[in-house]
DNA sequence: AACGGTGCTTTGAACGTTCAAGATGGCTTA
DNA sequence: TAAGCCATCTTGAACGTTCAAAGCACCGTT
C-alpha cells in the first residue's frame, strides 16, 4: 500500500533511479528489458530484481515520444444502429482483448461517413502516434481503405475489399463456407425445399452468403428457384418474406438467414403459423447474436477472436516491415462454425 | 498531397520549426496555443498563420511526458452477452462521441472481473497517463470504485453506487421516473391493470424502476398486487410471466416491462395470443434498443449522450482540482424521456 | 608488443513539449 | 532619475526514454 497521495503522480520508478539502485547505467536498465541479449548474467538478474522490487514500469509517452510507437491501435466504433447483429461490439470486445494480451492497448472512435473519418484519421495521427487501425464495414468504393494505402498508414480491415481492386490486408470469414454448412445441416435433417432469406443486391457479404445456400442446394440436386427472397435486414422483413413464401404451393419446409434478425423474424412468423421445429419447420441463422442464444436460434457463429487475432498478425506485420518493401498483402479467411440449438 | 513517405513519420512541423518560420521562440508558440492571453496581438496572428499554413499540431507523447496528461480516458467493456440491451455500446458511441467533441479519446479495456479489472487499472495508469476513468456496471460492494477512491484516481461511474457508502461522482438515468411515465401513459391509455415485469430481487436498479411503477399506480388508486413479476432477464422469461399472469381470474391489460428484452417476451405472447395493441393490450419497455425499434415496441430511452457530457464535465472537475481539497462529489440524475410506438 | 575483435557497459544527444526563471523595454510613479 | 511594474518575449532545464557512438577489458593473432 502506497501512502495517501497516488503513487502515479508522485514518484515512481524510473530508468534512472533504477539503474542507481542496481549500480549500473540507464541504457543497461533499458538493454535488460530490450535487448537482454547485450547484458551478462549476472547484472541482467541484478537489474531484473530491482526491476521487480520497485515495480518499475517504462512510461509509454516516453518511449513513444522517442520511438514513434505507442503500442495504441484504432478501433471505429459502429453507431448502435448499424450495429444490429452486434458482430461490431462483439468484435471490439475479442479485438481489445486479444490486442490486450499482445501489449496493445485499443482507442476507439466514431465517425459518420468516409469523409469524416479520414478526417479522423489525421486528427489521431497526428496526435497519437498510433500503431494502426483496424477497420470493419468497408464497403465498395472505400475512400477508407484508399487514403490510408496512399498515406502508408498500417491497416487491416475485417472484411474483404469486395469487387474493389484495392491491395490490402484483410482478415475475414468464410460466409459462403458458413452458410453452406448451414444448409448443408438442414439436408441432412431431410428438407427438400430450403429457402433463402438474403439482403437486397449488392452487397458482397450478402451475394457470398447468398451462393453457400445456392452451391449447398444444387450440391444436393435440390431447387433453388423460387427460393430465395431478399429484403431489408429487419425482423418484420424477416417474418412478411417467410410468410409470403409460404403462400407457394410448395412452400419451403427450411429456412437459411442471412442474418439473426431476418431468421429471428422467421422463425416467429412459423411460430405464430404453429409450426415447430421439426420436419416442416427449420430456421438458421447469421452472426449468433445474444438474441439468437437467447432464442434458441440456430446460427452460424463467426470466430471473432481469430479474426482479431488474425488482424494483429497483419498489423505486426506491416509494423515490423514498417520502411521496408510494400510486400503482399496478407489474406486470411476463417471458417465460421455452426453452433445448433432448438430451431434446427 | 505528401510525397510517397507518409507525412505522420517524416518531417511534421515542431514547435522549433514553427518558431523559427514566425521568427519568434519556441515559448511564444507554446503561449500561442495554451496561453493566447501573454501574447501580443500581432505576434500572435503571425504564429497562428504560420500554424495553419504548416498544419502543425502539437505531439501528445510530448505533452503527456511533460503534463502527465494523455487527453485520454478509459471505458471498461462489457462482455457481449452482458450487454444484452446495447446499453453499453450506446453509451461507449456516446461517450467517445462527446469525448471526441472535447478533444478527448476513449481507450477501452476488458476485463472478467473486479479483481483482474483493477489490475488493469495499474497497468493502464503504469503505461498511459490516463485522465480517467468511466465505470459501468457498478454494483453493491464494487471494489473497483473503493480502489480508484483509495489512490485518488479521477474516475466516474454510469449509474448509482446502490446501497454502498462509497462517495464518487456519478451520472444516472432516473429509471423510477422513467417506469412511471411508462405506467401514466398506460393508464392515460384507459388501463386499470398494469402489470410490472421485473428481474430478480437484488438490484438496485431493478427496485428503482419497480418503485416506479408501484408509485404510478399508488397515484391513480389502481391496485399493484399481484400484478409484478420477477424473472430474469429474457424473451423466453418475459413471454412466459406474460403468459402466467394472464391466466389469472382478474387479468392485465398492459404490461411494463424492467427491460426490452423482457417486454418483448412479453409482447410477442400477447401477438401470439392474436392480442392487438390497444384496449386489451399494451407493452412498453425499457432501454430503446435496437430491437425495441425495429419490433416497434415503445420504450424508455435513457439520454445516453446527456449521461456521456455529465460524465465527462464530472472527470474534467476532478481533473482540475486533482490536487486541491477533494470537494464533494458530482451527483446527476437524468431523466429518461419516453419513445411511442406501436405497442402503446 | 601492437592489433583487431568481441562482450559488456557507459555517455551524450535527441525526441517535442512545458515549466520556471530571466531578459528587454516602455510606462508609471515617487 | 531611479525604481518599480507590466507586457512581451526568450532561455535553459526538465520530463523518461532510446539511439548512436564510444569506452573498456579481455582475448587471440600476428
Amino acid at each position: 500500500m502506497q501512502g495517501p497521495v497516488s503513487r502515479w503522480r508522485s514518484t515512481r520508478p524510473t530508468l534512472e533511479s533504477v539503474a542507481r539502485e542496481a549500480a549500473v547505467s540507464r541504457q543497461t536498465v533499458s538493454n535488460v528489458l530490450n535487448a537482454p541479449h547485450l547484458v551478462s548474467e549476472e547484472t541482467r538478474r541484478r537489474v531484473e530484481d530491482v526491476i521487480a522490487r520497485t515495480g518499475y514500469r517504462p512510461v509509454r509517452a516516453a518511449q513513444t515520444l522517442r520511438t514513434r510507437r505507442s503500442y495504441l491501435i484504432a478501433v471505429g466504433l459502429q453507431t448502435p444502429a448499424e450495429d444490429r447483429g452486434e458482430v461490431g461490439h462483439g468484435f471490439l470486445h475479442a479485438l481489445t482483448e486479444r490486442a490486450q494480451a499482445r501489449g496493445y492497448r485499443t482507442l476507439v472512435y466514431t465517425a459518420g461517413n468516409d469523409k469524416s473519418e479520414i478526417s479522423t484519421y489525421e486528427n489521431l495521427l497526428s496526435d497519437y502516434d498510433l500503431d494502426g487501425f483496424v477497420l470493419t464495414g468497408t464497403h465498395t468504393g472505400d475512400e477508407r481503405t484508399a487514403w490510408l494505402s496512399r498515406h502508408h498508414i498500417p491497416f487491416v480491415t475485417f472484411g474483404r475489399p469486395w469487387g474493389s481492386a484495392a491491395r490490402h490486408s484483410w482478415a475475414d470469414v468464410d460466409g459462403a463456407a458458413g452458410i453452406r454448412a448451414a444448409t448443408d445441416h438442414l439436408i441432412g435433417l431431410g428438407h427438400h425445399r430450403v429457402a433463402f432469406l438474403g439482403w437486397p443486391e449488392g452487397s458482397g457479404v450478402g451475394e457470398d452468403r447468398r451462393a453457400g445456400w445456392e452451391v449447398a442446394c444444387r450440391a444436393a440436386a435440390l431447387p433453388t428457384s423460387g427460393l430465395a427472397a431478399r429484403m431489408d435486414n429487419s425482423f418484420a422483413a424477416g417474418r412478411s418474406a417467410c410468410a409470403e413464401l409460404l403462400q407457394a404451393d410448395d412452400p419451403p419446409t427450411a429456412f437459411v438467414g442471412v442474418s439473426d434478425v431476418i431468421a429471428l423474424g422467421a422463425w416467429s412468423e412459423l411460430a405464430a403459423r404453429g409450426l415447430q421445429p421439426g420436419p416442416q419447420a427449420a430456421v438458421v441463422g447469421f452472426d449468433d447474436s445474444a438474441a439468437a442464444a437467447l432464442a434458441g436460434l440456430s446460427s452460424v457463429a463467426q470466430p471473432l477472436s481469430e479474426v482479431a487475432s488474425a488482424c494483429l498478425d497483419c498489423l505486426q506485420k506491416l509494423q515490423e516491415h514498417a520502411d521496408g518493401p510494400a510486400g503482399s498483402p496478407d489474406e486470411v479467411l476463417l471458417e465460421p462454425r455452426l453452433i445448433l440449438r432448438s430451431s434446427a
